[in-house]
DNA sequence: ATGACTAGGTGTCCTAGA
């Protein structure tokens, strides 16, 4: 089966796109990220057309999630991160998770954190430290889960076109990268990362500066299996063929092929 | 050194993105 990511940067104005994409790869899952779409304005039927279920998490301008499964309805089991003690109830539409044919599927949106230092990026970080303690909550279940999505880090120096023009962004900053590090400490396995160990993998590209056509990247969307699943991993890719079309996202979708179905 | 693009909301500019 095949699990995709896709930070779509509006579902009104992405919906063609996103339609005939899922048409031609045919995802089992696809995780949407910023729909920026409340929740009455979501096109279920344009899905349900196709064949496909989904549930969605909206929020007015900004944010929002979603995942959408092939002929099967997502059975959420939370939405939003669960509030760690001294957290304030968070606003943003950022987190959907559900069981989709025995897999967990943990879809997210991350903080961008600019500018830094700020607010912005003291939300990002305290966002990681509860997705970092809901993650040990889907470990402790030994159950065959992947938690993908928008994470708004660059891993490493190998993931970005050029480390000095991103020195001074949220994306590279030494507390965004640790961590994300922490994340995969606990044994989760970026599988993007795993196939491609030598970087140079991007799953955005800025509209500015010509940055598609200079190939001019960076990969920030990830894919992170549980061992259950991280056994079972077949191949991983980017869809980069999406990002160059007519009134693309400024993502291209991610995804990975799990064995068995 | 600076700005550059896109989407959404209610706008003729602003916020936000990364």
């Amino acid at each position: 089966m095949r699990i995709a990511t896709f930070n779509i940067n509006g579902i009104k104005a992405r919906l063609p796109r996103l339609l005939e994409w899922l048409e031609e790869t045919r995802p089992a899952v696809a995780c949407l990220q910023e729909i920026k779409s409340q929740d009455e304005g979501f096109p279920a039927e344009a899905f349900e057309k196709i064949g496909y279920h989904a549930i969605w998490h909206g929020q007015k301008s900004f944010n929002g999630v979603a995942i959408l499964a092939d002929g099967v309805k997502p059975e959420e089991t939370q939405r939003g991160l669960p509030l760690l003690p001294g957290d304030e109830e968070d606003p943003q539409s950022r987190y959907l998770e559900a069981e989709v044919n025995g897999v967990r599927i943990a879809c997210l949106y991350l903080p961008n954190g600019n500018p830094q230092p700020g607010p912005k990026f003291d939300y990002k970080l305290a966002w990681m430290r509860r997705l970092q303690a809901r993650m040990r909550e889907l470990w402790q279940l030994e159950r065959p889960t992947i938690v993908l999505g928008d994470f708004n880090v660059i891993p490493e120096a190998k993931d970005t076109f050029s480390v000095r023009a991103m020195a001074d962004d949220a994306l590279t900053q030494p507390e965004s990268r640790d961590a994300y590090r922490r994340l995969l400490g606990d044994g989760w396995t970026d599988a993007l990362d795993t196939l491609n160990p030598r970087g140079g993998v991007w799953t955005y590209w800025d509209y500015q500066r010509g940055a598609w056509q200079r190939d001019h990247g960076f990969r920030i969307d990830h894919c992170l299996l549980s061992p259950e699943l991280a056994d079972r991993l077949v191949s991983a890719g980017v869809d980069k063929e999406y990002r160059g079309r007519e009134k693309a996202s400024d993502h291209a979708p991610v995804w990975v092929e799990i064995t068995g179905t």
